[in-house]
DNA sequence: TTTAATGCAAATACTTTGCAGGAAA
DNA sequence: TTTCCTGCAAAGTATTTGCATTAAA
């Protein structure tokens, strides 16, 4: 697979570490940058898989993309603004771990997120 | 807007609450049952409208539509070789609806899946 | 007759892939 | 040369919409 390309990264910090493939190439053409949307995709995916970034769905199914921190979190998403809160996952690591002995499951990681509306929407 | 087709509804019921508009239209299909892809959209969106279901996305982006009021339940799934189980989340909602309220956020709804290596793998 | 439901086909939007040209090692 | 990066164009997938036909009231 190709490396992501640095500006890819360096627009997504710029756009507030949150937005999709489609924003960060309009960011980039309307700052002049010479690219093209398949890089941004395959950059994003490269990024993704090297966990720096993490990846959300919009309401209407759009990815976006989110600088991610190396500790294990959850996220709590808005889903009319999309203001995200970034949840320690204390309890629900436990409520794993409980699971999967109950089952006789090992290695077990997992995924959560958390959705509603804010106090402002 | 058009009134939903009453099939489709039973069909997403069938589908224990919780399916996509391609699935529902599938699993229809597979059934003998008359039915064109538009109106399985058409008959989701009026549902959305009168909150008898739900909707959430797929890692994928896909829409997924799940019957209101259902008490939801999570997966545990083995990586290796796909083995399945259900599990009850009470937990997992206990903690969603305090991590919602300490946030301010209301309607909150949650995804949660965990994945590992069953006892045989 | 008037209104609502239906479904095909086309349009949209996001994303991925095939492929060939060019840069870098 | 060999390998990697790039991006256009085409393909793929999920979803919506225009429009004409049909069923129902």
């Amino acid at each position: 697979m190709s490396r992501s390309n640095p500006r890819v990264l360096s627009t997504l910090e710029r756009a507030g570490g949150f937005a999709s493939a489609q924003e960060i190439y309009a960011l980039m053409q309307r700052d002049g940058q010479q690219i093209g949307l398949t890089t941004v995709y395959r950059s994003l995916q490269s990024l993704l898989n090297d966990k720096i970034v993490d990846v959300l769905r919009r309401e209407d199914g759009e990815a976006i993309y989110r600088l991610c921190g190396e500790s294990h979190h959850h996220h709590l998403v808005c889903k009319s603004c999309g203001k995200t809160v970034e949840i320690e996952g204390g309890a629900i690591e436990k409520w794993a771990k409980n699971i999967a002995s109950e089952n006789g499951f090992r290695d077990v990681g997992h995924t959560a997120e958390l959705f509603g509306t804010c106090s402002n929407c």
